[in-house]
DNA sequence: CTTGAGCGG
């Protein structure tokens, strides 16, 4: 594997990105896919404030910088719910 | 009863 960018959040958890989510996915729905790749902490969806409907992305915290590597190995390019799954290291 | 690039109510 090449140099990527491994960010180590303190607090608990590893922010891991994930989007091209379908507007129905829910954040129980996240944290067990998440789940079978690592051991996750955290689950964030994000909605948008204005409308309150998801904007289609969400965050994933994970115990381990592995299992979030695992994640995005594993859930990064992959078909969930109909969409193709993006997962990437969170940048902020 | 709506939408589809991207990094947080």
């Amino acid at each position: 594997m090449a140099t990527m960018q491994q960010q180590q959040q303190p607090s608990s958890g590893f922010s891991v990105y994930v989007g091209n989510l379908p507007y129905s996915t829910q954040s129980d729905d996240l944290g067990q896919l998440m789940s079978s790749v690592g051991q996750v902490t955290n689950v964030r969806l994000v909605y948008d404030r204005q409308t309150n409907r998801p904007k289609g992305f969400a965050f994933c915290e994970f115990a381990d910088q592995s299992g979030a590597q695992n994640a995005v190995n594993n859930l990064n390019g992959t078909d969930f719910n109909g969409r193709v799954l993006r997962v990437n290291w969170a940048n902020k």
